[in-house]
DNA sequence: CTGATTTACTTTGCAGTGCAAAGTGGAATT
DNA sequence: AATTCCACTTTGCACTGCAAAGTAAATCAG
């Protein structure tokens, strides 16, 4: 058998870093960008608001409303506004959820990044970060 | 000419939520895991404590760290320990700016997206993001 | 009325990439 | 000497982000 010494290294660093809640279909930049766009605007938002909040070009976004839609993370209305087609997105109540938890996710690396190791200091979430003594 | 009536909607919001500074490098999880170890240990990681913190297979891992250090993110240091390979990996000078930076913009994603439009509250960072009136 | 232009998207094509399975090389063990 | 183990590396592919090209309908020019 092997003896296997418990090293000081390992005090349940299992995956420590490994941060499995930043869902693949949310942590990308541009769905990123469209998903923020839609959280803070509840009522929705049209394909052209969308391309200009985002800086997105109009196959980029028309690609990423797809993913987001087949995840049921969107919802999408295609209307007519003044004798022009509409297309209208809004966040759905399981992708709120969804965001929800990959953002909490997203703070957690935040501020474990901000911790830098030998915990010189932490004031404002990410003061400290900046050239240490290497 | 065209008239372009200046709409209520258009104030400054071009590219509002755009994120550039999600540096596509980073912007990866295997890789974001990577940096958040490595900078909250300065001094270094070997390769089997990277793949344990970040609960990454071998060849993944390899992979990430050879772009990271392309990028000049990371430097990898190839020495033996007790007659075996070991690989120590550190996080460069420039490669912590960047993150800075990346996490800068991260941590603006998330205020961006606690401020859930109406401002109906915004206690906690993320209080307030769960289930409100569509 | 006809052709050109604009608007609002959608589709296509490809270069790039994340991932796991298989491979490599050297130590240690049998 | 052969096998096993460890610490990585390489390979192969399926996926995907992205931009350029395409489509359809409305509006405008002459």
């Amino acid at each position: 058998m092997k003896p296997k010494a418990p090293m000081p290294e390992e005090r349940s660093t299992e995956g420590r870093f490994a941060y499995e809640g930043l869902d693949r279909v949310i942590h990308e930049r541009a769905r990123l960008s469209v998903l923020t766009s839609l959280i803070t605007n509840a009522r929705g938002l049209t394909f052209v608001d969308l391309k200009q909040l985002c800086s997105l070009t109009d196959g980029n976004l028309s690609r990423h409303l797809q993913v987001l839609e087949k995840a049921k993370i969107v919802e999408i209305v295609k209307g007519h506004d003044r004798n022009r087609p509409q297309t209208v997105c809004r966040i759905t109540a399981s992708g709120r959820k969804r965001f929800v938890e990959y953002l909490e996710t997203l703070e957690q690396v935040v501020l474990d990044a901000a911790k830098v190791a030998e915990n010189e200091s932490v004031s404002g979430l990410l003061r400290g970060l900046n050239p240490s003594r290497v």
